[in-house]
DNA sequence: CTGAAAGCGCTTACAG
DNA sequence: CTGAAAGCGCTTACAG
């Protein structure tokens, strides 16, 4: 059943089948009323979607690659809000978004294998492997949250200014003895001056120089803790515990999935938040305000980041002005998390 | 950039350089290295998936219909932890995802217009745009919490056993006067009996099918309020109040973002949760156990419906033997937000 | 182990 | 307004 079935059925041209499906201006509307109403009592469905990739060179699809599978990113409410987003204003403009999963033990690489117009890196390594796919096969790609990669537009939040907001707050409320957690990034409670920020992700590297510079105007200096891992895990953990074991009075975390962690092991060990231990998250995830007491956090618009990303890979796909890159604001906003240094 | 070009520059036949990328047994393991090195050489990325994908009939991309539009579903947990789970289960199996949204404003109809080899469709109706089409392409598909469709497998919870553990929860904790909060159904705070279940949804139905056998053995007769919208809208909202104004002392609610709504009423009232008014939840959403008081709810387990969706798909892409319906267990999961009844 | 032939189902200029 | 020609880039049997 293709378009030459309907064709012969009617005695025309497949050519003016494919019209009547693809260029409704290419033919008398009598004569497509004619073709829609053979293919439907055929039961054609239309245009062969593979066929016409091929042909067109198109496919309406534009890939999605999140920093880890699927199964781990959609766990996270920021990287979903961002899918969210994205996929919103992708649908606007008529593409449709796959997930590209990296290479499974089958073989398959996705960002190598699947068909697509351009594709979208959510907070990934340039040295990642869908990452280098994607550039082998010459696709539009968008960085998002990622390291800056020559020849590829970048969108990010301006992951410094929030940051140094954070701190200034605390400094504000008479905090001095404050501790700084990330993951990402290997620091088991040390002194900030003994941390190379050398191999840090633009986005940890961007928030702790603002939360830096911000508790460096009262002479502030912070321990760090954090995990190798890019998510918390057992040694971060850990190492948390170990810095509840002689608390701060105040607790700078890089996510608000950190920041409730410590929130609930204070809680656990009887450390009241916010009157002995102020903390404050980064993100703003929905979760942020309904727990208690509501986090104190630094606020990133998702919304506007997955619309910037979409745009900015739409504006490649139409081949317009390349984009310049974007820093997204970020705020500080003021909960019930955090209070004054009780020393 | 072709299979032709590095065929050409190497004097071999397209084909052979054909099987160096996908049938590696075809050829002597030294053509095949020399193959690739000269494809790595010239910058050639390796088959082009589209072209791959008419000459294959096979695509490597299944898709995902939501409810709504992906923007609306990806608010939902439940719809995420789903989504999850399916990429999850397909990525094992060499698939990726794409999410289909409902047509836009520019003619585009992902499900008739997007390749794919195949398609789960979660929670629509059957008239739906987006089933129709892909019914039209007789592509093979799955219906995950949809009205039962001839010839096409289902996948489902089991609504009724968990909601008659809700009920009979409440029953046993003494309560009386009972009210069902519903969406998809018009309901303004009418007794049960005037309630016609034929419009329903088979989710609401069966829910309301377990509630009204569990409330029945103690000859409770609830009161039913909702609204026609599938979600929490303005109308619910009033009737919610509506119902607030006279409090029964029990609330089973059809999710447990329904179940929020109602306590954060309650609560502006000054109405006690648990101790003037007990809620029931449904789904255990992530959000469920984290608010105060932690919800009672009927936990569903979204990742063996993510699982059981993927696979009943990927047993019809290899054309195995049809898979037979599933409904999956639900359970009731007592937290703080129900108790006795104060009457 | 290698390659010539046929085909996957469509669309894009272009000529009439 | 309609159609014959060429082509999109690959793979699947099949013959040597």
């Amino acid at each position: 059943m293709t378009l030459k079935t309907i064709a012969e059925h009617l005695g025309v041209s497949r050519m003016t089948v494919s019209n009547a499906f693809s260029r409704p201006d290419q033919l008398s509307e009598d004569l497509r009323a004619r073709i829609l109403s053979a293919a439907e009592e055929l039961g054609y469905a239309g245009p062969d979607p593979a066929a016409r990739a091929l042909a067109r060179g198109r496919t309406g699809v534009v890939g999605m690659v999140l920093t880890n599978s699927p199964r781990d990113a959609f766990t996270d409410d920021v990287a979903v809000g961002f899918v969210r987003a994205v996929a919103g204003s992708l649908a606007d403009a008529g593409y449709s978004l796959v997930l590209l999963h990296s290479s499974g033990s089958n073989g398959v690489v996705p960002a190598r294998d699947i068909a697509m117009d351009g594709a979208i890196i959510y907070s990934c390594s340039p040295a990642a492997s869908a990452f280098t796919a994607l550039r082998e096969r010459r696709l539009p790609i968008v960085n998002v949250e990622g390291l800056p990669v020559p020849g590829v537009p970048d969108i990010g939040i301006d992951n410094a200014t929030g940051a140094y907001q954070a701190a200034e707050h605390l400094v504000k409320l008479g905090h001095t003895r404050v501790a700084i957690v990330v993951a990402a990034l290997d620091a088991d409670n040390a002194p900030a001056s003994e941390i190379s920020l050398e191999t840090a992700s633009p986005t940890i590297a961007g928030r702790l120089d603002g939360w830096m510079r911000g508790l460096q105007q009262a002479g502030v200096v912070p321990t760090i803790l954090g995990t190798p891992a890019l998510e918390m895990d057992e040694i971060l953990r850990e190492r948390i515990d170990r810095m509840l074991d002689d608390p701060p009075t105040a607790v700078l975390a890089y996510s608000d999935l950190v920041a409730l962690e410590v929130m609930d092991r204070a809680r656990d060990r009887g450390i009241l938040v916010p009157e002995q231990l102020s903390i404050v998250g980064f993100d703003d995830n929905p979760i942020a305000a309904r727990v208690s007491p509501a986090l104190t956090t630094v606020r990133q618009d998702i919304d506007a980041k997955g619309d910037a990303a979409a745009h900015a890979l739409l504006s490649l796909l139409r081949e317009e002005t390349p984009v310049s890159p974007q820093r997204l604001p970020t705020a500080l906003v003021v909960r019930a998390s955090t209070a004054h240094s009780p020393s």
